[in-house]
DNA sequence: AAAATAGTGTCTGTCAGACAGTATATC
DNA sequence: GATATACTGTCTGACAGACACTATTTT
């Protein structure tokens, strides 16, 4: 904040003698969901292009609660620091990356989520490019791992009547790591309930194997926004991507965000006033190359 | 959360020896941008209809810090309940009203924004219908009042030239009190850079005339985000109607919430399916009555 | 030639913007 | 009849969805 506040004397002496620490404090938390595309499964075929799959870093709790389940990885925040530089703290520690698209995505702060007490937390979404995230490969040493994203909605209840609605639909979100074999899943459900005109959401947790605390929950949300923004802003998806890329990859990154299939001649012509043509070439394989695109930064900000 | 999670007797003894007072801990507070669609001004040709304004609730300061200025409806959450529950607490011992539209709406917690020590502000945004906000008027004796949103929208400074670009935007916020005449008011810079291929925005305020806090700073976000938001949801600008209105009462909302003119017959054609016409009509001055819609709430959740 | 991806051209229906026009109350 | 709001019909251009088509590389 830039602008000056002057203070009386007779202010002074009440902030003197005021003491915050008279009432109950929370701890406060930023966890964060880092995503990422990169490359997924084994590549059969030398014609084929990689698989793309969108990913999730994850942590292995070394100590209680929870221990051995894996976790957003987050930390505490401190005095000196906003809770979004405490996200960027963290962001950095975790991955040795920074630079990247960090924003914050909701709170959670429900009575008993966290068994050490009364813990409140931050959640922030960071997105960015699969070539700087594998620089910090995921290790047997290294406890942070990247996991592929699954998520399937099943419609449970569907009632609109009147002035009324509502409406329950189960994901189920699974997370599997690659090289391991290694699998999360969660079963959450959202309660969509719209009465006396306006509309109430409410997500529960039925099932959650090996993922820490409400972050099933927590995940699940922020994919939720995540797709839901990207519908419109399409900067978003950029996000996730390197300086230079094909219109391919680009594709296949906006598919896995939006989760569902584009037509291609349909996305291109959509897309081609926010990039570049490059003069380079991706070489990937038996095939005709593609040409690297990179962002049209003054159509971002037309 | 309603699975069990079942527990060892090594974590039990770990979590009974954890000492979550160890840390510094912050408070952490609920503030509220409640919103609303009210008659703004004098009648002063009884054929005119009312003209409407986009009005804020706030708060007069009793006590230090800011005192005599004016704030955000809010205060801190307790151990008992979630942030969410503190806003929906906060909300009905201001304005008597329940069941409206609700939602988390930013955090703000940047190191000395309250002198009174380390405080997050939770900032959510309410909506309500003018009718049901109206009914606990503006008196004198009651410390809380609805002043008319104004802003205005200055562009400073706007580059940008091969992989970068900076925006600056200046926002000029008015609050206006309709009857006291009593304007509170704020010039807040926005700063957008693209660096490195990703954005990052920041907010400062320049002046701020008898408004507490950071609290233009908060208003303004709020403001923009709900923009933003109604551009592509408009369900969202429904929560500022009551159960029955015109389409030029409802129209009216959208353009205030949009801050830009739109053209009746177009806005009709796209709103209908939205709406039931009803048998009612609205008697309203020397002219042809209109109808009275209602929701279709069945659209809603086509 | 076969396989695979890269990339283009065009039809079609929907919908938003613009605007002219008609309808119906009260004073 | 004047005034003000209520409400409708229709032209236009832009654009999203669908899909058939051509191009270019390696094995």
């Amino acid at each position: 904040m830039s602008f000056v506040y002057t203070m009386s004397e007779e202010e002074r002496e009440y902030l003197d003698s005021y003491d915050i620490t008279a009432f109950d404090r929370p701890s406060v938390a930023a966890d964060i969901a880092i995503l990422s595309v990169m490359d997924h499964g084994e590549r059969n075929n030398f014609r084929k292009l990689p698989r793309k799959a969108l990913k999730l870093l994850m942590i292995k709790r070394a100590t209680y609660p929870y221990k051995d389940c894996w976790a957003l990885p987050g930390g505490f925040c401190r005095p000196d620091e906003d809770v979004y530089e405490t996200a960027k703290r963290e962001l950095y520690e975790e991955t040795n990356v920074e630079n990247v698209y960090l924003s914050h995505a909701g709170i959670f702060g429900e009575v008993g989520r966290d068994p050490r007490g009364w813990i409140i937390s931050n959640t922030f979404l960071a997105l960015m490019d699969g070539e700087k995230a594998a620089l910090r490969a995921d290790t047997d040493a290294w406890e942070a791992k990247w996991f592929s994203v699954g998520l399937v909605c099943r419609e449970i209840k569907k009632e609109a009547s009147g002035d009324s609605a509502e409406l329950v639909n189960e994901y189920e979100l699974s997370l599997e790591h690659d090289l391991s074999g290694l699998c999360l899943s969660a079963k959450v459900r959202e309660y969509k309930e719209y009465r006396d005109y306006h509309e109430v959401v409410r997500y529960e947790i039925m099932e959650s194997e090996n993922i820490a605390f409400d972050h099933a929950k927590i995940i699940l949300h922020v994919l939720l926004s995540l797709r839901k923004n990207a519908e419109t802003d399409f900067k978003t998806v950029f996000d996730l991507m390197p300086e230079m890329f094909t219109l391919n990859s680009l594709q296949k990154a906006f598919e896995l965000v939006l989760d569902k299939e584009l037509l291609t001649a349909n996305f291109r012509r959509k897309i081609m006033e926010y990039v570049i043509e490059t003069d380079f070439v991706a070489e990937t394989g038996g095939h005709r190359p593609s040409k690297l695109f990179k962002r049209n930064v003054e159509r971002f900000y037309k």
